[in-house]
RNA sequence: UGAGUCGGCCAGACGGUCGCGUCAGGUCGGCGGCCUCCGGGCCGCCGGUCCUGCCGAGGAAAGUCCGGGCUCCACAGGGCACGGUGGUGGCCAACAGCCACCCGGGGCGACCCGCGGGACAGUGCCACAGAGAGUAGACAGCCUCGAGCUCGCUCGAGGUGAUGGUGAAAGGGUGGUGUAAGAGACCACCAGCGGCCCCGGUGACGGGGCCGGCUCGGUAAACCCCACCGGGAGCAAGCCCGAGCAGUAUGCGUUCGACGGCGGCCCGCCGGAGCAUACGGGUAGGGCGCUGGAGGUGGCCAGCAAUGGUCACCCGAGAUGGAUGGCCGUCCACGACAGAACCCGGCUUAUCGGCCGACUCAUCCA
């Protein structure tokens, strides 16, 4: 598990990252990465959380998706920009992946993602 | 040695490195109290980063199929409905569980299997085939009588459930008496049913004797009948704390100025119609419930056993977007099914493999 000021808690912080103006998205067959950036948290550290429904896999596996997802973003949580919130949604394919996959895969779509994101939210927030 | 039956246990190992959660200790900060030689120290509570240490998924954690504990709601008493259970005795908090036994079936045997009450309380159903399927039934065949003639066949009247064929099942079986041919029509024995009696057993039931009428199919996982049991919802149960906003009450106020701002106090200046306190309800949010329990391990005692009693020792998940992991290396038999979410007792299902014990049969040796 990653340290508590990194994570998402609350369903509420899920759904304004991914559903909220202003977020940019980045997908390919093994994953999607929502990114957001929230007024109120500018210099606060980055947040990340996962989502790995059951068309994924039972439990165990499921499980098993979300920590080496974890493990994965832990290496790549320092290249993150302060005050943005991140969401990972495992695909289906995720199960068959291994580590360096998915981590690979992370970096690629964090990069673009974040990118994006910042660009976009300048835009929208400056009056 | 081979084949087999039953029961139990394990669930890749080791190392390196980077991480996570609970708890404990340290460290830092805040608040309160006490002491003070004014440097600070000690204790308590709260919070936070970092450091250290301990511990950290399963035999099924699964399916959520039963049974309880726990919590809230309901509840005079009785009946009906609905649901569940179903050989006997015992165990258990309880059960659809477990143990022992009985009955029936299978196996040479160790053992295994049975959703084991009632079909004279009533109702229903029994496909296909078949003449006939539950008040039995003459298709072929057999027998008697009558008629006809091409003289061993046809037609008609009747008898017959012994034979054939159909079927899962044809309304007891075998042998005889009997008869035109036959038939429980009658007789003996056997099977089965009912009644009475004796013996053994707590009991299911088993063993034996006598009598009776000769015989009465299956299906209750069809309705149903009998006996017994069952209130409902579930930890997102539920209990507690509780900002803000609104409500009620009281007090002080509206140029006789409450209250707020200008770092604390006084003066002064500015804003200014509300402000303060209490109360109960309660949203966001938080805490508790939350893991020490019908708990494990071992010994002894009672018991065929399930289990109970007693003594000693041990306790090692408690998360809340949800920890128990990521990566690398070595070894081997190359790793199955699978992830706690209130807790127990069971059942069922999934599962790569390995190990141990008891027993049976066959063969060989002594």
């Amino acid at each position: 598990m990653l340290p508590a000021r990194h994570r998402l808690r609350t369903g509420a912080e899920f759904t304004a990252v991914t559903r909220r103006p202003g977020g940019a998205r980045a997908g390919s067959r093994l994953l999607v990465v929502h990114a957001n950036l929230t007024d109120s948290r500018a210099a606060r550290p980055p947040r990340v959380g996962f989502v790995v429904s059951k068309n994924v896999g039972g439990a165990v596996m499921r499980n098993r998706v979300k920590r080496r997802l974890r493990a994965q973003t832990a290496r790549l949580l320092s290249t993150l920009p302060p005050g943005v919130d991140v969401v990972v949604r495992a695909q289906p394919s995720a199960a068959d992946a291994t580590s360096t996959q998915l981590g690979a895969e992370l970096e690629r779509l964090l990069a673009s993602v974040v990118a994006r994101v910042g660009t976009d939210a300048v835009g929208v927030t400056a009056p």
